[in-house]
DNA sequence: GAGGCGTGGCT
DNA sequence: TAGCCAAGCCT
């Protein structure tokens, strides 16, 4: 189809199926900020509940700076990603301390920050100041390989370009928010990944994938993720009405989270190490919890066991009461084991 | 440039 | 069921 009538006819679209979304609502670069990043990788419906409690704990990024990271974690707690927190919070400081508490106006500025890459960039100077540039996720992806027919691995730095490029060519002068809403609605909405809505489809008759019947094809990802077994064995040191945890640290998955003391093995058998033998013999061995990541699968057994309150704790554990175990961020595995246990 | 990084919903 | 997917970014 011509290039021309591409905007024309999405936006005609979008004025009668637009979503509307609390982000939308305001053109305050923080609030349109923190939407994007909670939405990177993530269902609106996961994300809003997040974005509700963060608005309303943070209400400017100047609140956000002010916060320790660690209840900026707490607050993201079950979202997953935990680096988006961690760079939410290190990117609000650098637009509260260097900025004066105001974001950057502009996309070649705000790429340069903390977990702002070129969709979030793209997303925020569009939003906020009605810059032109087009944002490109998966969304729009999916629309421009199926309207125009492109078969270009998405998953290539090549089709990156190829397809920023397009989107560029295709988003208006007069109103660039606008098309990036409405682009990236459609392809939630109604240019789905399975069974996308055809019949009503604007583009019906100018579409590349339905003229073929390619739409299940289209658009070409290659690359498989392989899912990576991983066999955790915790061990629950309590004290009366204390835990002992741990933040995690390095480069592993739920970094900056907290967890207990951990003994990893490459097999499903095996103990945790370490544990003395008496203690360990009289130890409340749990079922197997297993926890499905993205490109990890962990089977998780948690070893309970009371010790004195003289006891050396290992590692970088510490001791928690209950109350403020609540407070601490901690992984979703970990939150199952507490509310099984311990009723949390 | 390929792989790591969460969680929950859907088919 | 077991995979696949969802408004990416970082290393």
């Amino acid at each position: 189809m011509r290039l021309e009538s591409f905007a024309p006819r999405l936006l005609h679209w979008y004025d009668e199926h637009r979503r509307d979304l609390p982000w939308r609502s305001t053109t305050d670069p923080y609030r349109i900020w923190l939407s994007e990043i909670i939405l990177q990788q993530t269902r609106v419906a996961q994300g809003m509940p997040y974005y509700l409690k963060f608005t309303e704990t943070f209400p400017t990024v100047t609140d956000l700076a002010a916060a320790d990271e660690r209840d900026v974690l707490r607050l993201w707690q079950g979202l997953g990603y935990y680096s988006r927190a961690r760079n939410l919070h290190a990117t609000a400081r650098i637009v509260a301390d260097e900025y004066g508490g105001a974001f950057p106006d502009s996309y070649a500025k705000l790429v340069q920050l903390k977990g702002i890459g070129p969709y979030t960039a793209a997303a925020i100077a569009s939003f906020a100041w009605k810059e032109k540039v087009a944002v490109v996720d998966g969304n729009v992806f999916r629309v421009l390989s199926r309207i125009f027919g492109i078969a270009t691995d998405i998953a290539t730095p090549a089709a990156k370009k190829e397809f920023t490029e397009l989107a560029n060519r295709l988003i208006p002068a007069d109103h660039p928010d606008l098309f990036n809403h409405a682009i990236m609605d459609f392809g939630a909405t109604q240019c789905v990944p399975v069974s996308p809505v055809c019949l009503f489809c604007p583009f019906a008759g100018d579409c590349e994938a339905q003229a073929t019947g390619r739409q299940a094809e289209l658009p070409v990802k290659e690359k498989k993720t392989k899912v990576r077994d991983r066999f955790f064995h915790y061990t629950v040191l309590q004290s009366g009405t204390r835990l002992a945890l741990k933040e995690r640290t390095g480069r592993d998955i739920w970094s900056g989270m907290y967890d207990f003391w951990l003994t990893e093995t490459d097999t499903p058998g095996g103990k945790p190490a370490g544990l003395p033998a008496d203690l360990a013999a009289r130890a409340e061995v749990s079922p197997v919890f297993t926890h499905i990541l993205s490109h990890q699968k962990i089977q998780a057994v948690f070893h309970t066991v009371e010790v004195p309150v003289d006891f050396l704790l290992p590692e970088q554990l510490k001791w928690y009461t209950f109350e403020e175990l609540e407070d601490l961020p901690k992984p979703v595995l970990i939150l199952k084991y507490l509310k099984g246990r311990y009723q949390f």
